[in-house]
DNA sequence: TAGATTGTTAATCGATTAACAATC
DNA sequence: TAGATTGTTAATCGATTAACAATC
């Protein structure tokens, strides 16, 4: 009944800011929860549930000002200045981060990266990729609160500890294991891509064999998992 | 009431995998609803829920061989034979995941990645890089079911639509942006990593604030998200 | 004003968990 | 057997949606 924020909620936020930096730059001033459900998934009911949670109304009749309304949900989604971000691995994925080109026109900055592979360091470059053992020292220095795990499955755990120990409090997960971690006040966001994949496999199959028995059996109807 | 297999029971079913693996790895024979409960960080009410769904049954009082429940989990989760899948877009994303190393063991094969950038065009590696006009023949003529888009935003629904005509019926979409397709047989799962991060960010700065009023406020508890 | 949209409450839907009879 | 664990039903919890009074 109390409906905190929480994870879902969150995630829709992100989206509905999207779809309003997609309507501004079209030109469009005031939106309706209708247009932003429909542009988003989500059922107007839902926009505005959303919303609400957060403080933020709009006029009745008149809809949302999309550059207000747009500007409440940067400050929400703390965009309102940069915010420096660690990456642990500097395999696959970890450059793949680095060099993710969105990152930095959203205010996100990968500040370093780090590895145990003294071939893959870069003391040099833009984003330096440093050894993982200045890791703890430089996210004390520079007060970074935010990481990003890309090691093997192997040494996963044991980044994190040192992470947490030296003041990290947001991790964001892509190795294949579930973290644990003591102190109650770290946010783990776990990124399994394979797992992701499996999924749509599963459903690919299940879809299939579906298929046969078709008008039969309409169960299954999924396209946005 | 009739709760049918949904993403978020298949997602809990490749991760009882997982710990299957390890488990029968270290020697153990059998184990208990309990047990992988407590592996995957759900309840053990949990797990039976979902093995009933999929008519998976242990011995009372005995719980669950380990081996034949795994060999049944890889049978649901098609893991009997390899898998191919082709990635569209070899920039960062498309790249890390071409050379992601737990995917061959998997039985997941990317057949080949396609772009369309010459540059980036390598037709004599292992997994060949083609250009992206070669992409729906290669569909066809090797009956490729799934493929992953990790091509700019801008290019995304062009590439969802090339490869749903030439008989792709699952992508993992890695582009910021929501996929439209008819066909209700085709299954989208998308991944944004820049939402991803921005969760993180969010709930960090949620618990920041929180920490102030500290014992008063006890509402945020989050770990894993 | 009349008509349309918000904000919110109540209803519904769906997923998780508690509980317990069956049983090995 | 006694004790422990499964399989399943019912209860709970939580999130989404429908509905509608308020109002611009």
């Amino acid at each position: 009944m109390v409906m905190d924020v929480n994870r879902r909620t969150v995630l829709r936020l992100s989206r509905y800011r999207k779809a309003l930096q997609r309507f501004s730059e079209l030109g469009f001033v005031k939106v309706f929860s209708d247009n932003l459900g429909e542009a988003v998934g989500v059922t107007s009911a839902q926009v505005r549930k959303d919303f609400s949670l957060f403080g933020i109304s709009g006029n009745k009749r008149g809809g949302y000002q999309i550059d207000s309304l747009l500007e409440t949900l940067q400050r929400i989604l703390g965009k309102g200045r940069v915010q420096k971000v660690i990456v642990a691995g500097a395999g696959n994925i970890g450059r793949a981060l680095i060099h993710y080109p969105t990152f930095e026109k959203e205010g996100i900055q990968i500040a370093a990266a780090f590895d145990i592979d003294p071939a893959k360091m870069h003391r040099k470059e833009r984003i330096p990729v440093l050894s993982l053992d200045e890791m703890p020292r430089f996210i004390e220095e520079n007060g970074i609160e935010i990481g990003i795990i890309a090691v093997p499955e192997i040494a996963a755990q044991e980044v994190c500890d040192r992470m947490v120990r030296s003041g990290i409090r947001g991790i964001l997960n892509f190795a294949p294991i579930r973290l644990r971690c003591g102190d109650e006040n770290v946010v783990i966001n776990p990124v399994n891509l394979q797992i992701e994949l499996e999924n749509v496999i599963y459903f690919v199959h299940a879809l299939g064999k579906n298929q046969d028995t078709a008008p039969v059996n309409d169960k299954i109807k999924v396209n946005h998992l």
